[in-house]
DNA sequence: TGATTTTCGGAAAAGGTTTTCCCCTGGGCC
DNA sequence: GGCCCAGGGGAAAACCTTTTCCGAAAATCA
């Protein structure tokens, strides 16, 4: 049963906290309760035991606590593409929380694929107390389905109506609502939006509030794009082509594609066109113009992400919600539309 | 000794190799071995096995498994700062790599500080089968004193003369040195370098292809930097201050911070100055001007550090080098210095 | 048909730790 | 001085799975 102990270059195969008792003089019992204080020993074996711990460099087998405790001690987190600056920086978060509280991060990569976030949360639950669901893509029921299998799961920007989930979510409303209101005071009356994917919810939550600062004195055109700088990429002509005179893109990701494509056409930001983001990631102030953006903590977001998971009991009763609200930052991406004389608010042509 | 089992929403406690067992009317043993397929099982048992496995949503349980085979089939990551895209990129190709086969990744953030890396490791061995470091920047002494410690170490970025640890590292020499060449054909004689972190393994490989490169027809004025985007930003006035005609930075990440901070003063580029990165993220073609550098496949450096991990032996024996190969791109940064005229050789003032 | 090999499946040990249960000893109090 | 209580520490069970060892039954061959 041993395991594999080949070559001479083999370590000693580790030493167990029998090994420890053995050196100390004293029984296992004891050096289990020196090291978790579970309950207190005298100074003597005390000495003896952290003398011995320290010769034999012993540190608990987790596999075994493990399987006793019947906890890991381990978090996962779920993401749909760690080349995202937005997912990183939110990994980032969770794990430096986690790691503050003595839990080991587990990720996931789903490749954008929503299919696999399923079998990802559910592989990753059984060697971790719980799951974190970063923007997941997949639809309500299977999150449903999800949330009754996966003992601890927490999701970061997807609010869910049926099942009461914990999570954390950017109030992308409010983020659009200050976005359409600069727009608007700027004197823009036409904007293009560019499209995030559909499956995610944060894109549904944009669009409601779409619905309700569109209306009389902005009117929104939708273009089909995506969540990523490939995406703005290519469906930067086709907002263009709309006659907008400004352009909201789905992320900063997004919006950073368009602005390049932007660049290529010699079409001018902001002066010709007006260009706004979402998320104010680290890139955003070094493109020149720097971007007008909504700024959201994703740092601060995974760190949120990894409370909600360790206040959340095993049975998975509670369900709260923390919403982060967005800031509007104004840097050098919009400006007053080209044709710039202040229209009343009624001249719009629908 | 039971697990918490509180609230009435408390699910079942998870069902075990003995309740399948019971189920399907068989002995403990027959079910792992259909589980595992370590022995052949008639076709009776199996069904009433695999339905009993189907009907109590049975997953055998990692730590006893790990417990027995005394391997977790988990492998961790140490990463500087996982904002630092180059890093979010390298992780996701170790992910990805160990996803399929079957590997779970373990990720630890050190946040840039030297110090904290060794802990990190040592900490994550013990719940991985080994541990992949990105760009350590432990001393050597210290790498080499965790190389004995952690069963399976691979390294990313460093190379380590000593030890013979595995890894995969890119070709930072033939990188500078196919900078250097471009910019020395286009016509510059003084370039200024921004410095990456002096304890990085790559900044100091880069050193000495510069002292190579370096001479008769191209001088090198060093400036003190740092490895992101906040520090290239700080450091470019100083850049700007040695009159040279071209900016080499130590990363992509730094080369964007500079791009900006030019952008601010209203230095055009590469019109007054040229500017060169390194690694070729995604953002660098973003960016206007778009940024010439040398690209660097980091996903890919992930997947060959996986491989390299899965190929070593528990015992470490065999500690072979995979040196990747960086392509020069030359985009829009860089150009014909400003006073134009194509010098001889010699005339170069020192 | 009887002997021998193969196949199949059960019992039990092992893996390392925590914790409960219990015993022993020493100190305090009457 | 005797009794009781408390505290410290050891033995062993329990956690869950895999695998070895072995027995029994079935299949093969003479």
């Amino acid at each position: 049963m041993g395991r594999a102990q080949t070559g001479t270059g083999a370590r000693p195969p580790r030493a167990t906290i029998i090994d420890v008792a053995r050196e100390a003089g004293v029984s296992p019992a004891t050096v289990s309760r020196v090291l978790t204080g579970s309950k207190p020993v005298s100074a003597g074996p005390e000495q003896r035991v952290r003398a011995a711990v320290a010769r034999l460099g012993y540190r608990p087998n987790p596999a075994a606590q493990g399987l006793l405790r019947g906890t890991t001690s381990a978090v996962g987190v779920v993401v749909p593409d760690l080349s995202n600056p937005y997912f990183a920086e939110v990994l980032k978060g969770v794990t430096n929380a986690a790691q503050h509280a003595d839990f080991r991060t587990l990720v996931a990569d789903t490749g954008e694929k929503a299919g696999t976030e399923r079998d990802a949360a559910l592989e990753l639950s059984r060697w971790a107390d719980g799951v974190v669901l970063c923007s997941p893509r997949m639809s309500q029921w299977e999150l449903s389905e999800l949330a009754a299998a996966v003992p601890r799961l927490v999701c970061v920007n997807r609010l869910s109506r049926d099942t009461p989930i914990p999570a954390v979510a950017v109030d992308f409303g409010a983020g659009v609502a200050s976005i359409c209101r600069h727009l608007g005071e700027l004197g823009h009356r036409r904007v293009a939006y560019l499209r995030g994917p559909g499956r995610a919810w944060s894109e549904r939550a944009r669009q409601q509030a779409l619905r309700a600062a569109g209306g009389a004195d902005l009117e929104i055109v939708q273009i089909p794009c995506g969540s990523s700088s490939v995406d703005g990429h290519r469906a930067a002509d086709a907002a263009l082509a709309t006659r907008a005179t400004a352009v909201m893109a789905f992320s900063d990701y997004v919006a950073l594609g368009a602005l390049a494509r932007f660049d290529e056409l010699g079409v001018s930001v902001p002066d010709e066109i007006s260009l706004t983001g979402f998320d104010d990631i680290a890139l955003s102030c070094l493109v020149s113009p720097r971007l007008t953006t909504v700024t959201v903590n994703k740092q601060d977001l995974g760190r949120r992400a990894w409370e909600l998971f360790s206040a959340t009991e095993d049975d998975g009763a509670t369900g709260p919600v923390v919403t982060v609200t967005p800031e509007l930052v104004i840097r050098g991406s919009t400006a007053v539309p080209a044709g710039a004389d202040p229209l009343p608010r009624t001249a719009v042509d629908g």
